[in-house]
RNA sequence: GGCCCUAUCGUCUAGGCUGGUCUAGGACAGCGGCUUUUCAAGCCGUUAACUCGGGUUCGAAUCCCGAUAGGGCUACCA
């Protein structure tokens, strides 16, 4: 059996879009999978729209992600044009092709471009995921294959460049099934070997239509800049318009190139939803926990000015666990922080009364009496301070008082927050004499100007 | 408009080729409960779908036709 090529071939026309991704990806799995190469190339034969700062991203785009291509060398089209050029004046020697005199519509359009001569032929060709696909090519007329002799355009540039790169499965978004056939006609004209398609079901925005920049994030940029992880994007991505034979989800890179198959891909377009996608990620985070956890301390130390020399270990892991388990990806921690969900392990928070208020009941004079009785438990407590231990100090009276009367102000004195971990939790990681201090200055703040 | 593609829970989907076992399965989200105060996490439970109309057949989500709806292409963009 031969060898299997496929290849990405994005135009660097703007930033690498997310539904890109994927069609590069079903590529390279389709590749991986068989055995086979998978290969990148630049399409920047518009000269107008192309910009190296787009390729960059691009570049960078798959490097970051780990799908890394298999030719040696950048294969660029605006390099190849040499060889467009003798194949374009080849065709028109052969009269497969002319120069046609034309009549300019818009500004930029030339007096004479290349068309081909169309044989008016139906075409038939065999999709790997829709199956044999027939259109009638009469419609398309004698379309233009080229601007001049050394500016083709898409269609031709990309037919040569699959022949020349000996690709063998043409995997692309369905955009493309209308193309096809007139590619296929440049192809039958150059006497090229068919090549196998399969068209991917595009990915699309909740109202069903074409997933656009106009719709939020769509490149790849934003989605790495928001913390995602390179596997779980891919994965999510994988998930979207593919399903293995199992019900299998979560995967890692070569789970996929081993489950995948271009025959379990769907027809159907699919809406792209961003809760599935954080909760993949969320999984992804728990199979990479220690490198998770590295990362969270690191983003504590930027957003909240810490200074790594002054911060207690034990204190900084607790709070990173207790961070792990709020967020689904990494810029949730900065949501944590804007929220002032954690800053309260390392600084005394700032209270409301009523925030001391269990269902809006009691008096404040009551609330710090608890308070105190707490902080006393709490300070004559020796040996062990843990959550367990404090847990079993103030339990009894707890439950004498009422559990809600005396745990929700002890734990909002500690954190100031009327969601947050629990009081014991929270009292541990604060260490006793810490504890004690914010308790007594809670209960200063409740009995001063009340 | 023309051509092409598509059609199962809100969303991603299994099943459809090889009709009955599908009173349609899983996941995300939602909802409810448990986890001895709130949240998070976890666990358990639960709501919810075969676009419509014909046909073939003893029998159709599954095969055929049509309608409808959505998407793509229709560039001297890719």
């Amino acid at each position: 059996m031969a060898k299997i090529i496929t290849r990405f071939a994005p135009s660097p026309t703007g930033y690498l879009h997310i539904g890109s991704v994927r069609s590069a990806l079903f590529s390279y799995l389709y590749a991986k999978k068989n055995g086979g190469k998978y290969f990148l190339r630049i399409e920047d034969t518009d000269k107008t729209r192309s910009k190296i700062e787009y390729e960059k991203d691009i570049i960078a785009g798959f490097q970051t992600l780990g799908l890394n291509w298999d030719n040696e060398t950048l294969y660029r089209q605006s390099d190849h044009i040499a060889v467009y050029s003798a194949l374009i004046k080849k065709l028109i020697a052969e009269d497969k092709a002319y120069v046609s005199k034309e009549e300019p519509k818009e500004e930029g359009e030339r007096s004479e471009v290349i068309r081909l001569r169309n044989p008016n032929k139906k075409v038939t060709f065999t999709d790997l995921v829709h199956g044999e696909v027939s259109v009638d090519t009469t419609d398309l007329g004698d379309f233009v294959i080229a601007k001049s002799v050394d500016e083709p355009i898409f269609h031709f540039a990309n037919v040569v460049d699959d022949h020349e790169m000996g690709i063998t499965h043409v995997i692309r978004g369905e955009e493309h099934l209308s193309n096809t056939p007139r590619q296929i006609l440049i192809q039958e004209a150059l006497g090229y070997d068919k090549l196998a398609y399969a068209h991917i079901p595009l990915v699309l925005a909740s109202d069903r239509s074409k997933l656009s920049k106009r719709q939020g994030s769509v490149s790849l940029r934003e989605f790495l800049d928001k913390g995602y992880l390179s596997e779980a994007l891919l994965n999510y991505l994988a998930l979207l318009g593919w399903h293995p034979s199992h019900d299998k989800e979560i995967f890692t890179m070569p789970e996929l190139i081993s489950a995948f198959e271009l025959e379990r891909v769907q027809k159907r377009g699919a809406i792209w939803n961003f809760e599935k996608l954080d909760w993949v990620n969320k999984e992804h985070l728990k199979m990479n926990r220690e490198t998770a956890e590295n990362k969270i301390q690191e983003v504590l130390f930027k957003t909240l000015n810490l200074n790594p020399g002054t911060v207690d270990k034990n204190v900084l892991d607790a709070v990173v666990n207790i961070v792990f388990e709020r967020i689904n990806k990494f810029s949730d921690i900065n949501e944590l922080v804007l929220n002032n969900e954690v800053q309260y392990f390392f600084e005394e928070p700032k209270w409301q009364k009523d925030g001391f208020l269990w269902k809006g009941q009691g008096a404040f004079h009551e609330i710090a009496d608890k308070l105190s009785a707490v902080e006393k438990l709490l300070g004559a407590m020796e040996g062990n301070y843990s959550k367990e231990t404090i847990k079993e100090t103030i339990w009894p009276y707890a439950e004498k008082e009422g559990r809600g009367f005396v745990l929700w102000p002890f734990r909002y004195a500690l954190s100031g927050l009327a969601k947050s971990p629990d009081p014991f939790v929270i009292a541990e990681i604060l260490k006793k004499e810490t504890t004690v201090t914010r308790l007594k200055s809670a209960i200063n703040f409740l009995t001063n100007e009340s």
